[in-house]
DNA sequence: CTGGGGATGGGGCCC
DNA sequence: TGGGCCCCATCCCCA
């Protein structure tokens, strides 16, 4: 038994020898490994933090060209221009404005000041929940997304004269441009903020409201001081039309004939951070109940030359393109009117000034003399420009010299007016409301005394009698003319 | 030449 | 006295 308890002892030994080679063998091959493996380690953190600061050089290098290329495109697109305001415009409508584009894939977004191992360069988190309430609510439509993610210069981003948004945040925009570096650590709170208040701005934006879109706001404060005085103004009634031809009449009691005035309330800084010291509010005046959207046609025809429309569905091929500078081929005539205004350059809100015929039977309830209920004809665009080369041509304009001074302005064409009733007559020339229509036909007119001289053409009336032949003449100039017939004097 | 509409300026009346 | 409103004469243009 004393041997047996012996060998066991022996055994024990052995044993923990054994174990003990074993475990200094085990870890030994652990300390081997870990010392490999965590050299292998070492390698890749550093060969991530190289790689890391590579990308992030690339970054800088391509937020610093953009930017460069974007001051560059500015420069080049510093002129004025409606077209381009209206393209600005339709970017920024869309989210294509200075939240996206290089501006935002450099700024780095909300909470990600600090560089963070693993951190994707990729901004298009960085607007953050505004931009996307923005583009949900404001624009209803999410096609842009691809232009976030796109990373394209915004030409809107530094947009000096952009709404007014834009404005707050246009200091830090120029900063953008000129060193990206600092944007690195700025910007985040402002586009946040920035956002959220063309949200707000959005919220408040009648453009927003299809029931009163081209109705909107400008926004902006009636330029003290101004000497002469653009009338924007008329008393008439709002037709507003409808996308689908109907109108809603909503009461008043004059003119039914107008045309649709669609003003940007972005744009309108925008023009007229530009233009001369017209009177800004008046436009919001003009725009918001001087004029409606929608006129009857005397024939009954639907006809939709719907700008309004046309900003509104901005991804139409037809329409203002945010990468043209004119307008579609389909719209040949609002930009016309485009260039007309931008002759005149001194009412740029114009631009988007869109006749709407629209369809409503009426009874020839009009009366005979007044501003009829219902009807009205509408001048279109196409007209404007021979009707003002026309009306210049007789001596019009704002320094024709008149006995009274002409401190009432024409919006459209800046022509002077001694009286306001003068120049809201005047104005009908670009608006097309023609108020008085006859009870016997369907014409229409812009002036009373028109309307009254035509009657004469269903009652027989010829009050003006030749003293040489004795025909007798409905209208002064005619027999005045054929008075030439008799005297022989040359036309 | 005539018919007729578009547009403007001026004058009178009223408030 | 000035502005708004109305009316009219007138010129221009087109069909």
């Amino acid at each position: 038994m004393a041997n047996c308890g012996g060998f066991h002892t022996q055994i024990a030994s052995i044993m923990e020898v054994l174990a003990n080679a074993a475990v200094s063998e085990i870890c030994k091959l652990v300390d081997d490994d870990y010392a490999v493996f965590r050299l292998e380690v070492t390698q890749s953190q550093k060969e991530n933090r190289t790689l890391r600061r590579k990308l992030h050089l690339l970054e800088l290098k391509v937020a610093r060209e953009r930017a460069e290329r974007t001051t560059r495109e500015r420069v080049v697109a510093s002129r004025p221009s409606s077209v381009k305001t209206l393209d600005r415009y339709r970017g920024m409508a869309r989210g294509e404005g200075h939240l996206t584009g290089s501006h935002r894939s450099f700024v780095k977004p909300a909470g990600h000041n600090t560089w963070r191992e693993n951190q994707p360069i990729t901004v298009d988190e960085a607007a953050g929940p505004g931009v996307k309430q923005e583009r949900t609510k404001g624009e209803k439509e999410p096609r842009h997304s691809g232009d976030i993610q796109t990373r394209e210069p915004p030409v809107a981003t530094e947009d000096p004269t952009s709404a007014p948004a834009r404005c707050r945040t246009r200091p830090s925009i120029t900063e953008v441009s000129g060193t990206p570096n600092t944007v690195l650590k700025s910007e985040t709170d402002t586009e946040t903020l920035t956002a959220t208040h063309r949200l707000l701005h959005t919220g408040s934006d009648h453009r927003s409201d299809p029931e009163r879109l081209g109705l909107g706001p400008l926004g902006c404060s009636p330029a003290p001081g101004s000497e002469y005085l653009p009338v924007f103004h008329q008393s008439q009634r709002t037709v507003h039309s409808r996308g689908d031809g109907d109108t809603l009449d909503t009461g008043g009691d004059v003119p039914s004939c107008s045309y649709a005035t669609e003003m940007d309330p972005d744009d309108m800084p925008l023009g007229l951070e530009t233009q001369a010291d017209l009177s800004r509010g008046d436009w919001n005046h003009y725009s918001s109940s001087g004029y409606s959207e929608g006129c009857l046609n005397k024939k009954g025809e639907v006809i939709v030359i719907d700008e309004v429309t046309v900003k509104v569905e901005g991804d139409s091929p037809l329409t203002l393109n945010a990468d043209e500078t004119h307008l579609g081929e389909g719209h040949s005539q609002g930009r016309d009117f485009l260039d007309y205004r931008e002759r005149l350059e001194t009412n740029p809100n114009v631009a988007t000034h869109s006749p709407l015929h629209t369809l409503r039977d009426r009874d020839p309830v009009s009366t005979l003399m007044g501003p009829s209920d219902s009807q009205g004809c509408i001048l279109f665009d196409q007209v404007l420009n021979s009707k003002d080369q026309r009306a210049n041509g007789r001596g019009g304009g704002a320094t024709s010299g008149n006995s009274k001074e002409k401190r009432f302005l024409c919006m459209f064409c800046n022509k002077g007016f001694s009286c306001l009733q003068k120049v809201e007559i005047h104005q009908r020339v670009h608006t097309g409301v023609k108020p008085f229509s006859c009870t016997q036909c369907h014409m229409c007119f812009a002036e009373a005394g028109n309307l009254k001289r035509h009657q004469r053409v269903h009652t027989g009336e010829k009050p003006f009698s030749c003293t040489q032949c004795h025909m007798r003449f409905s209208h002064s100039s005619s027999m005045k003319r054929h008075r030439r017939v008799h005297t022989g004097e040359k036309y």
